[in-house]
RNA sequence: GGGCCGUUAGCUCAGUCGGUAGAGCAUCUGACUUUUAAUCAGGUGGUCGUUGGUUCGAUCCCAACACGGCCCA
């Protein structure tokens, strides 16, 4: 694959002098002996099942209707092995799961069997054979011959305990998948919901697209970008904190509905709900407002959930979520109240809200008027609290430089969020396609940049400028896939539904 | 960034009130034709995370550092 640099690897991941362990050592011995009888990787095998499918089609036949079943080829990888001398049994596992061999040194003959002997645990096989039950009622495959399609090295963890260690799982993430078939469940399913939500955009004519990861500016967001450098052109380039802004030049250019999955990159501490890079759907609906997008999301989830839990509710760490019920919706004043009794009078007012937040010794960031300190307040002491599927609408065009103003309230966006179990899911409003109110927002953006807010956003004049062609007043939404995986999966941690999570590197 | 906990064989874990370490699984040798954490007998395998300090002696006590986990910011 990796072509004229495949046997390149030369200073970075070379193993060196360092000594082998003997089990490494003995495989080895074993590898050479394989090799030097014949083609030691073979790519011939073919599987005509998995172990799966081989479960369910044998599940329900009666012994003399197994009896009549076909030779099936299976390919994988060699899990558990018991030798008993004339007769063996092993289970290998495929994609799908397990199924136990029976291996008769009478069956096979002599020279796979005694080849068989000596493979290892982890060893890739190819076994063709027909299904039958065992005296204790497993069902197996009865081996008729056996291939070693690919050599294991390596020793596996250990069989009962399995892999354990969180460290090793999440930088060897090919053992955690050998290893612990939740694994592979939960990277299963959280392919079913991107293709879920995948399926649901383009049911509603929604078109999937892809803008830039390299941004000259990165935009759409309030977050640190990581930085890079293009050679060619010899100028900085930005990893994207959000697809937004290019998302809403597509729709400037005419496409109405228009939809990324794709990744954002915040260069931002890590913890057990942040990763570096993580995967958003962003989506743009022209001629809708956030309240459109509000319904959409709740059609989005129940039917998410309905179709990946298989009911309308789910349980995460112990706490029952009920997505079946129409969601709870509040403004951030609301929100503000209902949580506190003592809540000033007036929530616009800059000094009782900084008296309020004092009074709770929680930080005021200085240069924060009323709808800064309103989200100070919303996050730090109400946020953890949504637990049931919750809307909280009506954020402070403070804080939401990208937000259309509401009609009646020039304080407030047209904005929402959604909140359940404590985490935010979803962020999503009526776009703001007026140019010059967006130019003063970003000249105030700008201004707070000035003021030491590194994660305030730039002036991009080019967007300025897309808009100013006009875009259709339009409702823009982002869902944060890892959150949301977490959550259908009732993992812990953000690093549970990463394939390969970010980790500091390992001195050697 | 702060607090707490962890790091011992390939894996899962004991342990040493300070005297250079054990078990199970895996691995190797042998026995065994329906086992399934197979069983039985025997063997191999360790820089006890790293670097310093205390000590006659440190895997153990102390410190710093590295990586990880959990909680907080």
């Amino acid at each position: 694959m990796s072509g004229e640099t495949g046997l390149d690897a030369g200073q970075d991941g070379a193993p060196g002098a360092a000594e082998e362990d003997r089990h490494i050592a003995q495989r080895r011995e074993k590898l050479k002996a394989w090799r030097a009888q014949g083609q030691a990787y073979p790519n011939d095998f073919r599987p005509t099942a998995q172990a799966a499918a081989v479960h369910a089609h044998c599940a329900g036949l009666a012994e003399q209707a197994l009896a009549t079943e076909g030779v099936v080829h299976l390919g994988g990888r060699l899990m558990t092995k018991r030798i008993m001398g004339r007769v063996s049994f092993c289970h290998i596992q495929d994609e799908s799961g397990q199924i136990q061999v029976f291996v008769e040194r009478n069956t096979v003959g002599d020279e796979i069997y005694e080849a068989f002997r000596h493979w290892d645990l982890g060893d890739i096989l190819g076994v063709s054979g027909r299904p039958f039950r065992t005296k204790t009622g497993e069902l197996s495959i009865r081996a008729d011959t056996l291939r070693l399609l690919a050599k294991n090295l390596r020793p596996l963890p250990e069989k009962f305990h399995g892999l354990t260690d969180q460290e090793i799982r999440y930088r060897k993430r090919y053992l955690d998948l050998i290893m612990n078939p939740e694994t592979r469940q939960i990277f299963q399913r959280r392919a079913q919901i991107v293709a879920y939500i995948r399926q649901f955009l383009g049911e509603r004519g929604f078109s999937e697209v892809e803008t830039p990861m390299m941004q000259p500016l990165a935009g759409g967001a309030a977050a640190r970008p990581f930085v890079t450098h293009h050679n060619a052109l010899d100028i900085p380039l930005f990893l994207r904190i959000a697809p937004e802004l290019y998302l809403k030049r597509l729709v400037v250019g005419g496409f109405d509905r228009v939809f990324e999955i794709n990744r954002n990159f915040r260069n931002e501490g890590l913890s057990t709900r942040h990763n570096p890079e993580f995967t958003m759907v962003e989506f743009y609906q022209a001629y809708a407002d956030y309240r459109d997008l509000m319904d959409l999301t709740e059609t989005l989830l129940r039917g998410l959930c309905e179709t990946v839990i298989g009911r309308s509710e789910l349980v995460y760490q112990g706490e029952r979520y009920d997505f079946g019920k129409p969601f709870a919706r509040l403004t951030v004043e609301e929100a503000i109240r209902h949580y506190h009794a003592d809540a000033p009078a007036d929530l616009r007012d800059v000094a009782a809200l900084t008296a309020f937040l004092r009074k709770r010794g929680l930080p005021i960031e200085p240069g924060l008027g009323a709808g800064g300190l309103q989200m100070a307040i919303f996050e730090k002491t109400i946020e953890a609290q949504l637990s049931s599927p919750t809307f909280i609408t009506a954020y402070p065009a403070e804080v939401s430089p990208l937000a259309r103003r509401n009609d009646r309230d020039p304080f407030v966006t047209d904005r929402f969020e959604f909140f359940v179990g404590g985490r935010e899911i979803a962020n999503g409003f009526s776009e703001l396609n007026d140019p010059e109110d967006q130019a003063e927002r970003f000249r105030l953006q700008v201004e707070r940049r000035g003021g030491g807010d590194e994660e305030a956003m730039h002036y991009d004049a080019d967007y300025i400028e897309a808009l100013e062609y006009g875009m259709p007043p339009t409702a823009g939404e982002g869902i944060g896939i890892d959150r949301l995986v977490m959550l259908f999966t009732d993992a812990p941690s953000i690093r549970d539904v990463i394939l390969f999570p970010h980790m500091r590197p390992q001195g050697s």
